[in-house]
DNA sequence: ACGGATTAAACA
DNA sequence: TTGTTTAAT
């Protein structure tokens, strides 16, 4: 797995930054006075007390480990305090923990490179603002250093001695490398600051020239502090470390580089040239390993502050295996609707639109040979809308299904449960993109959802042609059976053709409900008259969709009606903290607690409606997804204004930047991108 | 077949 | 490309 990069021999300043229990965190800003006790977040109260998924450091110190049940956690520390995970759809929900870990990065990407890691860990390449310190303002030339940088740790370097480390960061006659490295502390502090004044979360943090040990290092010395990796200390930081603490060390290939080649330790690693390193686990992961073992990473930081795909998952461990396909159904009606929403936001927000949509499940099969198969894993092109996302994973759990019972299962009509159990559901969309431009990709985003109701069906067509129809697997006669039927082919054979856009109707069905932006409807028609086929787009409110749905499911065993999705997101605008005074972290919680509740600045509106992280417009840092849509050509003079009404407010706005008159161009960033795409487009 | 829910990335 | 596998938090 571990692939080796062509590195550069390393000057780069990389920083990583790890909240510290975060998920606790969150939940003691939610709740401040769980601050200082030992707290533990768990998830599923029910079965021995839950599982714990954060611990805070009071309850470390009585042994409460992350992976304990409630139960146990209170035995080694009855005064624990544990928070439960929200629940949503009658699963965990996430929500709070993402949203706030964009806090996070939105502070983060203040300075130079980010890359959102998980939810609660950042790298960033601070090179450039390093070398700029070094240059302009160099720590040398200080009279007062960041008293946070100053209680940094640096290995090779003894903490106790006096002024060691401000002499570390100061010095005038280091290493080039070395200043960098300190010029990177310095800023790193700062911005830990910034994100404690901003979030009122701590975090722990690494510096060194490149990911895995600025990773490895923002481990060391935790919570709310920073280590320092300087070259000189590399080797004898290294050589005594567990292999099994690298990261990608820890499963698998960790184990059997102690197996098969004895080594334990990173030292062992050196031992080995890297012709054998590759004999033994292929030519990247040799040369990886054997470049590990010296300190060596050349994998860069990528400019991603947005995640690359959302999922929604459950497991229904043992007993609680789902057995029927009315209950998978149900349950997949859940997750797609926790899936829509987080699309939903992701569109709003970040004008991003993902194509893909899988399923993932697990399931057994009793009285059955081979009753360890595994349920393949389905996926086809993504058609937004709550109900089109159900509909659809209800067919990929169906293909899957039918290919995990084996297919010639032209099975008497038992409908019920004939020996397998679902013991894990997840839907999840990928291959998301940006809609820099309006055009291009809503054109993708329409054509999109043409191609999908044709694409998803012919899977489902193929398994059925191939296997001898099952019989209505699970619950009557619905939506499954519909999307079964042989339907006409809307797909434009376009490769490089040329397109009209589709003629947008509107179905002005009663006043819209609320956030609806409208439901729009689109029908395709074939030049060859004789297909039509009409697609249905809703960018929001589910429930107005499955009423208008022309093939909507009716809901069989429906009990899902109990929560109106209602969601609405509960503003708890919570307090922004003071402008603290203290420099240092420990300075920050003397001050505010003094007054703490007193200040209840000025709201910011930071974490209200505005996006989270990586902000839309600006993918300065993001990978350029943009460039790689197919090509489709579209004349400009065959939209009907009109249209544009109907389109999503926030397409609607760059849609309209776009049909103007190019005359006033280069005004903003903005329209500038979009004239530039048109006229791209015109020539081509 | 209890460490759940997510994410990412490399490989076949 | 899709689907599978590994790994991490």
């Amino acid at each position: 797995m571990p692939v080796a990069r062509p590195e550069s021999s390393d000057s780069r300043v990389i920083a990583h930054v790890d909240m510290d229990c975060f998920y606790v965190q969150v939940e003691q800003r939610k709740q401040p006075s769980l601050r200082g006790q030992p707290t533990a977040v768990v998830q599923y109260n029910s079965w021995q007390g839950g599982g714990l998924i954060a611990v805070s450091y009071e309850a470390r110190k009585f042994g409460v480990k992350r992976s304990m049940r409630g139960d146990e956690a209170k035995q080694v520390c009855p005064e624990i305090q544990l928070v439960q995970v929200p629940v949503a759809r009658g699963k965990a929900d996430l929500n709070t923990y993402r949203n706030a870990g964009s806090e996070v990065v939105s502070i983060l990407a203040r300075k130079g490179i980010c890359e959102r890691a998980s939810i609660d860990e950042v790298y960033l390449d601070l090179t450039e603002a390093a070398e700029k310190m070094l240059k302009e303002t160099p720590p040398e030339k200080l009279e007062t250093i960041n008293e946070e940088a100053a209680k940094s740790h640096v290995l090779g370097i003894d903490k106790d001695e006096n002024e060691s480390i401000k002499n570390w960061l100061c010095r005038n006659d280091a290493d080039y490398r070395d200043k960098l490295l300190a010029c990177g502390a310095l800023i790193v502090a700062e911005l830990r600051l910034q994100v404690l004044n901003g979030t009122e979360f701590t975090c722990s943090a690494g510096i060194a020239h490149n990911k895995m040990l600025a990773k490895l290092a923002s481990g060391m010395n935790k919570p709310a502090q920073q280590t320092v990796v300087p070259s000189s200390s590399v080797m004898k930081f290294l050589e005594p470390l567990p292999i099994k603490k690298m990261k990608q060390l820890g499963g698998k290939l960790g184990t059997s580089l102690q197996n098969h080649l004895g080594v334990n330790t990173v030292g062992d690693l050196l031992h080995f040239s890297e012709e054998k390193l590759q004999e033994h686990f292929g030519i990247n992961t040799g040369t990886w390993l054997w470049n590990t073992a010296r300190g060596m990473n050349g994998e860069e930081v990528q400019g991603r502050l947005l995640p690359m795909s959302h999922g929604s998952g459950k497991t229904f461990p043992g007993p609680r295996a789902l057995r029927t396909i009315a209950s998978v159904e149900k349950w997949l009606r859940e997750l797609c609707d926790e899936l829509n929403e987080r699309l939903q936001s992701d569109l709003e927000q970040n004008k991003r639109i993902a194509r893909t949509l899988t399923l993932h499940a697990s399931a057994y099969k009793t009285n059955d040979t081979d009753s360890f198969k595994k349920f393949p894993s389905k996926s086809c092109p993504l058609r937004y809308g709550t109900a089109k996302i159900q509909e659809d994973a209800l067919i990929l759990f169906q293909v899957g299904l039918r290919e995990f019972l084996g297919y010639y299962n032209v099975n008497t009509p038992t409908k019920q449960q004939d020996g397998w159990g679902v013991t894990g559901l997840s839907i999840s969309a990928s291959k998301i993109v940006s809609i820099p431009s309006g055009t291009r990709s809503i054109m993708n985003y329409f054509q999109n959802q043409y191609e999908t109701c044709s694409s998803v069906k012919q899977l489902s067509q193929r398994s059925i042609e191939d296997a001898k129809p099952l019989p209505p697997l699970g619950s009557g006669n619905h939506s499954t059976l519909h999307s079964l039927e042989p339907e006409v082919d809307c797909i434009h054979e376009s490769k490089g053709s040329e397109y009209a856009i589709p003629t947008l109707e509107i179905h002005e069905e009663d006043g819209e409900p609320c956030t609806v932006e409208g439901f729009l409807s689109t029908s395709c028609h074939q030049e060859d008259g004789f297909s039509e086929e009409t697609v249905a787009l809703s960018f929001s409110g589910a429930e107005t969709c499955s009423r208008l749905e022309p093939n909507q499911v009716d809901p069989m065993v429906d009990p899902a009606d109990e929560e109106t999705t209602n969601s609405l997101k509960s503003k708890e605008q919570k307090r922004k903290p003071s402008k603290n005074k203290g420099t240092s972290i420990l300075g920050y919680f003397q001050s505010r607690d003094s007054f703490s509740k007193v200040t209840r600045g000025s709201p910011c509106k930071e974490s209200e409606a505005s996006p989270p992280a990586g902000t839309s417009m600006d993918p300065t840092g993001q990978n350029d997804q943009r460039r790689h849509a197919g090509s489709y050509y579209y004349n400009i003079n065959e939209i009907d204004p009109a249209v544009v009404n109907e389109l999503p407010q926030e397409i609607q706005d760059e849609v309209r930047a776009w049909l103007r008159p190019r005359k006033q161009a280069n005004t903003t960033k903005k329209g500038s991108d979009i004239t530039s795409y048109f006229s791209r487009a015109k020539d081509a």
